[in-house]
Parts: C-alpha cells; sequence; structure tokens
DNA sequence: GATTCTGAAA
DNA sequence: TTCCCTTCAGAATC
C-alpha cells in the first residue's frame, strides 16, 4: 500500500502553480477538474503544471463553480495541502465574481450587494468618468458607452463585472436552419454544436447573462454550425467578421447552403466587395485598416450602419487590439467569439472575458476523437543531429542567426525521406517556414512547393492534383496557417516553425484532423535540430496540443554512415 | 473597365 | 525576434 500522503496526485504552490502527477492513479479524475479551474502551462514528463489565474477562476465561476466546490476539490487533491495563501487567494477571486452587476433599472445601473466592494471598485483613476451621477451605497448609474471600458477597467484590476444588462433585440430576419441541402444532404447541428448553441442563447429565457460569450471547439469540429445555429436561434441580423478572405467566402458558402438565408440577404465586406445586407461577412483587416498614419477608421461604420442583433467573431483569439476596442463601445450588441483557444499570444485573455463574455462551451478535442468526428493523430517529434559542418556553424552563429541555421539543417532532408518512406501511399504536407529551405526540399524530391506569391489559381491547380491523388506530396510555407481551403492530407511534416506559436502548431496539426473516409489515423512529424534552441522552441510550441491531451513521442534520427551498410534508426520513446 | 503590380501595415 | 503571409488601396497596364 501506498504511505498516504502518495495517495494523493496533485502539488499545490501558493503562488497559483499547480504541479499533477501522470501516473497517479486518480491522475484523470484530477486533470478533469484542473481543466475547468486552471491552465496547462507545461507537460515535460511526469509532472504537469497547471496554472490557476483570476481569468481561469472565473471562467470556472460563470460556469456555475463555486469557490467553496474548488477550494474542496483542490484539498482532497493535494498531496501536502492546499496553501492557506492560494486558498484565500481562490476564495477571495471568486467571491467576486457576481458581487458586481451591471443591471438595467431606467438606465444603467452598477449594483452590489456589497457597499465595501463597490467603493474600491469606483476607487480606481478614470471609473469616475464613467458614472452617470453619484453613488449610492448599493448602486451607481453608469453612463452606457462606458459599458465595456469598465468592465475591461476593473476586471484588470481584479474585480470582474457580470453583465445582466441584457442586449438589443437587433432587427429581425427570418432565417433557420435547412432541413436539406439542395443536393439532399441533411441539414443537422451535432450534439456538442446544439450543446453550444444552447449554451450560448438557451431557448427559452435561460440566464439573463448569457447571449454574450465564447464557444471553444478544436479546427474541424465545425465552428461555423455554432454560428449558424446561433444566427437561426435569435434570428436577427447578423455582422460576422473573420481573419481571411477565404474564410469570408467559407462562411458565405455554408449560410447559402445550409440555411434558409438567399443569395441577396448575405453580404461580403472585404476587399473589392463592400456590401452590407442583413447578414454580413467582413474581415478584421478592413476594420483595422487605416488611410493614413494618424487617419481614424474609416470602414468602422459598418458596425453601426445596420441594427445587428449579433456580432460573430471567428477565431476570436486572433482578435486584433483596434476591434477590441471598438468593441467595447458595443456591449448592448450580443456577441459570439469562436475560437479553437482562449490562449493568446498576447496575453489578452482578459480582454476576451470582459468585452466579449465569459466561455460559455468547450469541448475537449479528446472527447471528439472518441466521437470519430475528428481523426486521431499519432503526433512525433524527430530529433535530427546537425551535421558536421552545421555545428561548427551553429555555434560560432550570434544567438539571433542561430534559429534559422538550426531550422535549415541540411541532414532534415535525409530525416524527411525516411518519413517519407514510412507512408508511401500518403497524402503528405511538407510545412516550413524558410522558402529557401522548402525550395530547396522540393527541388531534391521533385516536389511542387506552394508559397504566398503563388497565384490562387495556380494553387487550386495543384491542390487539385493532389486531391486526385497524381501528387502524393505537397512543399507549402506558412500559408499553410491561413488557407482554409488546404487539401487533405493525412501526414503532415513540419520541418521548421516560427519562435514558440502554440497557434501556429495547433493550425498545421488542425490540417489533418479532419476524420478519413476510411477513418484511418493521422501523422504529426515534427522535424528538431538536436542539442540546439529549436529543442525549446518545440517545446513551447507543443504546449497547446499537449493541455488538449496529445502526446508527443520523441525519436532520434540517425544518419546513415555514407561507407557502412545502412541500419535503421533505434528508437528512443520519451514523454 | 478589368486586370495586375506595388507598397505599407500588422 | 525574424520570417512570412495577407489584406487594402491606388497606380499602371491592357
Amino acid at each position: 500500500m501506498m504511505p498516504s500522503n502518495q495517495s494523493r496526485p496533485l502539488v499545490a504552490q501558493s503562488d497559483g502553480t499547480l504541479l499533477l502527477s501522470e501516473s497517479h492513479p486518480r491522475y484523470a479524475e484530477a486533470r478533469d477538474i484542473l481543466r475547468d479551474v486552471a491552465e496547462l502551462r507545461k507537460r515535460p514528463g511526469e509532472w504537469h503544471t497547471y496554472r490557476i489565474t483570476p481569468v481561469t477562476l472565473w471562467n470556472a465561476a460563470a460556469s456555475g463553480w463555486t469557490a467553496e466546490e474548488v477550494v474542496a476539490n483542490l484539498r482532497d487533491l493535494a498531496r501536502y495541502g492546499l496553501p492557506a495563501l492560494l486558498e484565500a487567494e481562490i476564495r477571495s477571486l471568486m467571491g467576486r465574481y457576481g458581487k458586481l452587476r451591471l443591471v438595467r433599472e431606467d438606465e444603467l445601473v452598477l449594483r452590489s450587494e456589497d457597499p465595501g466592494l463597490l467603493r474600491e471598485a469606483l476607487s480606481y483613476p478614470g471609473v469616475d468618468a464613467c458614472l452617470l451621477g453619484p453613488p449610492a451605497c448599493d448602486s451607481v448609474p453608469i453612463r452606457p458607452e462606458a459599458r465595456g471600458w469598465i468592465k475591461r477597467e476593473l476586471i484588470a484590476r481584479g474585480y470582474p463585472i457580470v453583465d445582466e444588462a441584457g442586449y438589443r433585440a437587433g432587427e429581425a430576419l427570418d432565417v433557420e436552419l435547412r432541413r436539406t441541402t439542395e443536393d439532399g444532404r441533411t441539414v443537422a447541428l451535432r450534439d456538442y454544436q446544439a450543446e453550444a448553441v444552447e449554451a450560448f442563447a438557451p431557448a427559452a429565457g435561460g440566464r439573463r447573462e448569457s447571449g454574450s460569450g465564447v464557444v471553444v471547439l478544436p479546427c474541424g469540429a465545425g465552428k461555423t454550425w455554432v454560428g449558424m445555429g446561433a444566427l437561426a436561434r435569435l434570428r436577427c441580423e447578423t455582422l460576422i467578421l473573420t481573419p481571411n478572405a477565404t474564410s469570408v467566402s467559407q462562411w458565405i458558402r455554408e449560410l447559402l447552403r445550409n440555411t434558409t438565408l438567399r443569395e441577396r440577404d448575405v453580404g461580403v465586406y472585404a476587399g473589392e466587395r463592400k456590401e452590407v445586407r442583413p447578414v454580413t461577412v467582413a474581415t478584421y483587416q478592413i476594420l483595422t485598416h487605416r488611410q493614413t498614419k494618424d487617419g481614424g477608421f474609416p470602414h468602422w461604420k459598418l458596425f453601426v450602419d445596420r441594427n445587428w442583433g449579433l456580432i460573430i467573431y471567428d477565431e476570436v483569439h486572433l482578435l486584433p487590439a483596434p476591434v477590441f476596442r471598438m468593441t467595447a463601445d458595443l456591449q448592448a450588441t450580443r456577441r459570439l467569439g469562436l475560437t479553437a483557444t482562449l490562449v493568446r499570444e498576447d496575453g489578452r485573455e482578459g480582454d476576451v472575458f470582459a468585452l466579449i463574455g465569459p466561455k460559455r462551451y468547450d469541448a475537449a478535442w479528446k472527447s471528439l476523437e472518441r466521437e470519430g468526428w475528428i481523426a486521431k493523430p499519432t503526433c512525433r517529434e524527430v530529433r535530427v543531429p546537425l551535421d558536421e559542418e552545421t555545428a561548427p556553424l551553429y555555434q560560432a552563429a550570434p544567438k539571433r542567426a542561430r534559429h534559422r541555421i538550426a531550422g535549415e539543417n541540411p541532414l532534415k532532408l535525409d530525416a524527411l525521406r525516411r518519413l517519407l518512406s514510412l507512408h508511401p501511399e500518403r497524402q503528405t504536407l511538407i510545412i516550413g517556414q524558410y522558402l529557401d529551405q522548402l525550395r530547396f526540399v522540393s527541388d531534391r524530391l521533385g516536389l511542387p512547393v506552394i508559397t504566398g506569391s503563388m497565384p490562387q489559381s495556380e494553387r487550386e491547380r495543384l491542390f487539385d492534383r493532389f486531391n486526385r491523388g497524381e501528387l502524393n506530396a505537397l512543399a507549402v510555407s506558412k500559408v499553410a496557417n491561413f488557407a482554409v481551403d488546404l487539401p487533405d492530407a493525412s501526414v503532415a511534416i513540419q520541418i521548421s516553425g516560427s519562435y514558440g506559436s502554440r497557434q501556429e502548431e495547433a493550425q498545421r496539426l488542425g490540417r489533418i484532423l479532419r476524420p478519413k473516409s476510411n477513418g484511418a489515423d493521422v501523422y504529426f512529424y515534427s522535424l528538431v535540430s538536436e542539442g540546439t534552441d529549436e529543442v525549446e522552441f518545440a517545446r513551447k510550441r507543443q504546449q497547446f496540443l499537449l493541455e488538449q491531451g496529445y502526446r508527443y513521442e520523441v525519436d532520434r534520427f540517425v544518419p546513415e554512415a555514407p561507407s557502412s551498410s545502412p541500419t535503421p534508426a533505434p528508437k528512443e520513446a520519451r514523454t
């Protein structure tokens, strides 16, 4: 029998760091709880590092957790107890959630049953400019235009505001999901998509503060369907914002195919076309475009051109700062954020929470995989040594230049050849960061390479050949991060990547996650130069996928000595 | 009038 | 911290 202190899987530190033992029998139970109340930071081996932050606690509170439940669960899991400091922090932060509420009375009012808390919150500089009149003991009238500003400002200071002031209905729109598409396929939301719509906009009344917030779904799980479901539920004129033009046409196509909207109801506001229709799809880019350096934002009027009842923010983790600013002024309009990850590289999770809303629904990648909605990937990191010429070059190079030398390690070509030979029948994408390297690889392997400078028409020709199986492998640059219409492959090999972008890693894996017609598993390889900074960068990039429950195995590529007979690379699996 | 090219911004 | 891709707008070219 285990000693009693070994019977618990978690070590909790007073700064909010939580260490979870992977091999512990209660690991799965603990992981499911930490998913709701903390975020995973590192997963290097036996001990997984989680972190509790104010935003993770408030998201937990928004989805119904009480401080008492969080404390009780952590206590039950913590091997050496829950540090008093951390417990106090959890109680204090979560205790504040719901204590400050924005409500609509005759006017917009910030209300609290805790006069001390309200006084504290109002004491911060700038807050008095938001007030419409003098504060009473338990409430204070707020200027309607300051609704977003005050939420954002106070959350940054540790005071979350629950917004129950409701939303304008927007112009009504007669729209529903079709029963079947024109080519006869049945239109229906999957269970998790319907649950997400329900969590965002409950059918009958429901919680007054829902109707704004974020739905988290993995790539390929059909986020547009959640958007269409919300549209059909709320039946109002809707503005949809997306990160790029490909995604704009995808939204338009899906809306026409699966809802009762007709062509004249749906508009594109991007590039050449500036249509404003009952449902309008625009890019973030056009909204943030400015004529001159000091000029305003000429396209912002789109936000008020019509009486939108709903704004959908696709890929909300990419929302640019200026659109955040604009969104602060639009708090009376319902907002739906869609994303595969709430994590932002710029650390503005608090802005998403305050200005779009709390997390309303979150489907774990792993559970969708079990149900067959996304493919099951095998992820391998392959360590490739530097050759005799490159190693001294790397050592001598200034720190800044090293990443590129490691990324372009010529031995990666041999490793690539070997990986390709493992899956000769599979459609394979080779994804890289440097155009020089991609051209080198494509030249040696006799493959076409697609980069940003290739015209769209030519890309499509290559995609067609790839989809028809005339081409087994295709090298692609960073276009892979953006082009939504990239064909389906079942093997992806990453030969170089940018400095630790978790976002990018998820996108690239997403390229192969669409379920295969034959139900086949898929493979994701990442080539990393051994003994270089790339190892650390790769670790950082992998973080998000590890958080979703994927694991990477580490192999070492052993180049064949030119004279000796070829031997297979010894495999050394690590976690 | 439509297209391709170019530069700036992020 | 670089490299890369995308987008917008206006100019050049057919």
